[in-house]
DNA sequence: TCAAATGTTTGTCCTAGACAAATAGGACAT
DNA sequence: ATGTCCTATTTGTCTAGGACAAACATTTGA
């Protein structure tokens, strides 16, 4: 047979699971439960890799290892849906036009998905757009993810495709900047851009002056940025996966790190359970940041 | 005093050294020497860590930790860019222009490399600002960093510019796909994406169907998408920052995975030191990839 | 019904030993 | 002088189990 056999520090890049909880876990659970090569390291075959896998992606809905791990094989069924209001018509169920661009990303159809968007940007303008279109998509995208019934790489695409339409409409916008400059950034530890591109397109159209640094900056930097741009704002964006207990601190040594002058704004659905933070602008919807954009202006004037 | 403090995560992701390799090096060399907490947990000093970055990135260019550490603090001279070919004026020195492009993100004038760079693009067609500008810059900007003359927004501003250049350039290809399918990606624990996008804008450019899924696919992953796309091509990226020493093992390991009709192609700054390896095509330039393409083709006439 | 106290679960850190992969240095042959 | 092989050193990663504090769940008390 020989299948494909994965050392720990291959478990490790492949699941999220440090070695130290993988050595744990069978401390304590008995599972995983890996061979041994000759040199009497660690072996994981396929097979757990992908049970960990899924069960990594079941811990980050909120349900505990100890729970996950006793349960055979019919935890499929714990893939219900923990999701706290269950998709009434109103909050993101109804929508079928949404359904048929998802469909089109599971039939791994990328440039028909690319075609897609690109009507309905053309047909809905870009504020529309990303409001009504590639927001409640995102949406969807996640719930599916939590549900298991998309793949790692379906996502993938999702994601790197709806970049694309997002950069491009950027670019293609007009140059003139009466506005602030905002700079838009995530924290080390957050990878996820998406949200970012929404709310940079949102603040272009207003006219801001964007500058867009990519996600991961370490904090330090992110000041150094922001006097070396002479930012007006900073915007963060945190994803809802992003640990939410970690986000007040942060927040708080990023205010202390900019000068005083220069407006700090967070948003993402990391933010939104969060309660308010001295000198923070907490944005909870799209709509908030355009918002707090025309307060900024009136503010300034 | 108290002079702000890294418990050994804080510092495994601000030097990118292991927790391992930080004990090892106390217990071997005796540095660095972290003070102890309550719990006894090490505490590391800003000045260590300061220290300990620094020799990562000589590391990095290839000096030996064991010299490094015991060097005092005059280690500033070595410095000395070990660049294997101190930049001749043939290789990366020569051309003022790209100095120019290089200044304006010094300057944080990011409109003003937008636009530089959408004139190049112009004037050279897509092919040759990818080989001809891009490459050469982003060789340029990694140089940079090794001297340590770039800020890490900078670097980042650059990055985040130079996508969106790539990706637009790309979607304003014309649409027909005579040639094989290729999905491109990368490992986990492998963020960079610039070096995707090249390639991929030069094999869009030849008519070949690039299925692009982004950075950091899980192995088991990859070999899915492949099937789901019937992918011809599995075309992965590794940086020259990315560990060499892993990347037969992936490959290797990768090469289980997938079908043994799809082919499987390494590029990137990573591969260009490597050994062949059985199964898998190693690309060591851009042009190559050109070549591999035409070859790909004749080979399956 | 809400808040505080208690108990369980879970991740991370600790020490210290072993070994193999990577690299450098030296001997030898071409 | 240059290239190849072999040996010695350097260096990173793995292993084992123990300890503890933070996160979470549950029960008690108001």
């Amino acid at each position: 047979m020989s299948n494909p056999c994965f050392n720990i520090a291959a478990v490790e890049r492949d699941t999220g699971l440090s070695k130290d909880v993988l050595r744990m876990w069978e401390r304590r659970y008995g599972f995983p439960v890996p061979d041994r090569d000759s040199n009497g390291e660690r072996s994981y075959p396929a097979e757990q890799v992908e049970r960990l896998r899924l069960i990594k992606r079941l811990m980050d809905m909120g349900h505990r290892p100890g729970k996950l791990i006793a349960t055979p094989a019919d935890e499929l069924a714990a893939l219900a849906p923990r999701r706290s209001a269950p998709r009434t018509a109103r909050n993101s169920g109804s929508d079928d036009s949404l359904d048929e661009l998802l469909a089109l990303i599971r039939q791994h159809d990328g440039p028909g998905y690319q075609q897609a968007m690109q009507q309905r940007l053309a047909r809905l303008g870009l504020q529309s757009f990303v409001q009504d279109t590639v927001a409640p998509l995102t949406q969807r995208v996640g719930e599916a993810w939590e549900d298991g019934n998309i793949e790692v790489f379906e996502e993938h695409l999702f994601t790197e495709l709806t970049k694309r339409l997002l950069r491009q409409a950027i670019a293609a916008l007009p140059g003139s900047h009466p506005g602030p400059r905002i700079l838009l950034t995530s924290v080390p530890d957050e990878p996820h851009v998406l949200g970012l591109l929404m709310v940079e397109a949102l603040l272009a159209l207003e006219g801001a002056e964007c500058i867009p640094l990519g996600t991961q900056m370490p904090l330090l930097e992110i000041g150094r940025a922001a006097m070396a741009h002479r930012a007006d704002i900073v915007a963060l964006s945190f994803s809802v996966a992003f640990p939410q207990r970690q986000i007040p601190g942060l927040l708080q040594q990023l205010r202390l790190v900019l000068p005083a002058e220069v407006a700090l704004w967070a948003g993402g659905g990391g933010v939104s359970r969060l309660t308010p933070q001295a000198g923070v602008l907490l944005l909870n919807s799209l709509e908030q940041a355009i918002t707090a954009l025309a307060e900024w202006r009136t503010s300034q004037a």
